[in-house]
DNA sequence: GTGAAAGCGCTAACAA
DNA sequence: TTGTTAGCGCTTTCAC
């Protein structure tokens, strides 16, 4: 593989006058460049980014912590911040933790020694060690899709309170008085306070909050599954139900069509993410839209600016959610069911 | 940050012993080793990987190349190649290409001047200049869930012609005799040998192969639309179609049930992929599963075996695909529906 | 068991 | 406009 050294005694110049038509600085006579140009393309010559990146400290690199890669909402997540990174010339690493602390820990000293300009972090810990030992370090860090309320850092989520009081106040419109909420995690915040919504439009109704329609479970199918068996066991079940992702709200309508409950007739449903999943679903989901683009763009945004030195104080960036209307959800039923 | 000079000066060694015990290399007395560790321990230190990349030549990277992030097969096979990777020390830069000749290009460009280690490709580009271009430059490479007939490339992809074959064989089983294919780009070599291996299920089973029931589309749900549209409006319409992915099978369910088309009772679908969403489809869709986990751990080690000079000669892996029966499949009507 | 020194491929003063 | 040179933070002989 040819060097800058190879290309300047090829074109019969000095490293520096390489170096120079490069990365377009100092002045180089049209001739000269378009020769050292035309020795690049015949050595098929590369520069290497890792010796720049030595002298220069920067690595055009960032880190993306999330927690799997293989969830369709932080596959579209990564995709968006992907897409912004390039735009602006940067590379992304990937990793899913799987949400295990060894994991991210083990990750996060990783990227720090690829020494990546910067961190954006996905994953919903419980803790805040893994951000405050990024931000000891000094390192650029910012959080997408969740939230730290103790930590100063740069930040770009949903309304998450208002995204769970669309959803419920949705359901109460149309008449439900026993709604469930199904909530992953509730030390991750943005399932605490899609919770905290729901109980507000619950009160600004007029229903009383039933601590027995709370359900937190896995944020998977299964979780979505075991609490609806649950829910629907209840001497007084819910009429509606609204579950913190699409993935469990997936898991709701598996149960209901196992039990032969007809949604959205006898069981109103309501997601959460509006990833493909839920258009595909049948019926197809009622869910609060995240917009994944925009949240991506606005993080990579942050985070470049904190790694140009343009910033001086951390941001929050917190976008609308919007209710979809699908199939899943309808007028509560006359009667309770069952 | 702490350069190893610092750990060196505050542990009153020399960066040669130093680097020693970072690497574990050399013969270090267990003091030393352990009077270095603390005061690494101490300074916070992260031995710089662009550093000893510069020296080592290697940066234990590998890039992946992939249409789309965002769609879940994809994004699925990022996961396990990321897994395996991290297993073996390596990180992933993923790169989504929308199958776009000019951003693969630049891609690579960069992959190369980022110094990767290795390259691997589950891009379904219709030419293999990219393929060459890096085999070329001596660069590790190795093709997943794509196939190069002309070059000699490490390569691991399910089977199939028999996944196609697989398929077919389902449906003739059932009594179809008017079973269509919807596939995506011919040029692609995964989609092309699906459609040879439905040929020869059919011609097996004595049936005639007829072109009107073989359609191209997109890779998406819109392209699964638009072909079993026009397949539902021949004279003569199919009682069973097989989507060679997923989405389009999706796509057809959608349509039927625009159509109030009843599946499986009037029209059988199989699909290709057996992601997550095959199994959320109402009804759950029977389909081809590819044994995505496998995928990814074979060409990690296929790769790195060509980094670290292990392997001789080319390898093509190939796996076993496996028919998923679920609901989307039934006998074939008495008669043609409509 | 430990250290001195050369070199990896580049950038950025500073000179010329 | 072009070239010289000193790093960037490591690894790796080769002495000691």
């Amino acid at each position: 593989m040819a060097t800058i050294y190879d290309v300047a005694k090829e074109a019969g110049v000095s490293i520096a006058t390489v170096s120079k038509v490069i990365n377009e600085t100092g002045r180089i006579s049209d001739k000269t460049r378009q020769h050292v140009r035309s020795v690049m393309k015949r050595l098929d010559y590369q520069p290497s980014l890792v010796a720049s990146a030595l002298t220069k400290k920067r690595t055009n690199t960032i880190g993306l912590l999330l927690p799997d890669l293989g969830n369709l909402f932080f596959a579209e997540v990564a995709r968006s911040v992907e897409d912004r990174a390039h735009e602006k010339g940067y590379n992304v690493v990937i990793c899913s933790t799987d949400n295990d602390a060894d994991k991210e820990e083990k990750y996060l000293a990783w990227l720090r020694q690829k020494r990546v300009d910067g961190i954006i972090l996905a994953t919903g810990m419980q803790s805040d060690k893994s951000v405050k030992s990024l931000l000891d370090a000094r390192l650029p860090v910012a959080l997408i899709a969740r939230e730290s309320r103790r930590l100063s850092v740069d930040t770009v989520r949903v309304d998450d309170f208002r995204g769970g009081y669309l959803a419920a106040s949705h359901l109460v419109e149309l008449g439900h008085t026993r709604i469930a909420v199904i909530a992953e995690n509730l030390s991750v915040s943005s399932s605490r306070e899609r919770v905290e919504g729901y109980k507000k439009a619950l009160e600004e109704a007029g229903l009383a909050v039933d601590e027995a329609l709370i359900r937190i479970s896995s944020f998977d199918i299964e979780g979505g599954k075991e609490a609806a068996r649950q829910l629907l066991e209840l001497t007084e079940p819910p009429t509606a139900v609204f579950a913190c992702n699409d993935l469990l709200a997936i898991g709701i309508l598996q149960v209901c069509r196992a039990m032969g409950l007809a949604v959205p007739a006898r069981l109103s449903v309501v997601g959460f993410d509006n990833t493909l999943i839920a258009s595909l679903a049948e019926p197809p989901l009622t869910t609060i839209a995240q917009p994944i683009p925009e949240l991506g763009r606005e993080v990579v945004d942050l985070i470049t600016q904190e790694i140009h030195g343009e910033k001086q104080a951390k941001q929050r960036v917190v976008l609308d959610p919007r209710l979809i209307r699908r199939g899943s959800t309808a007028s509560a039923p006359e009667q309770a069911p069952r």
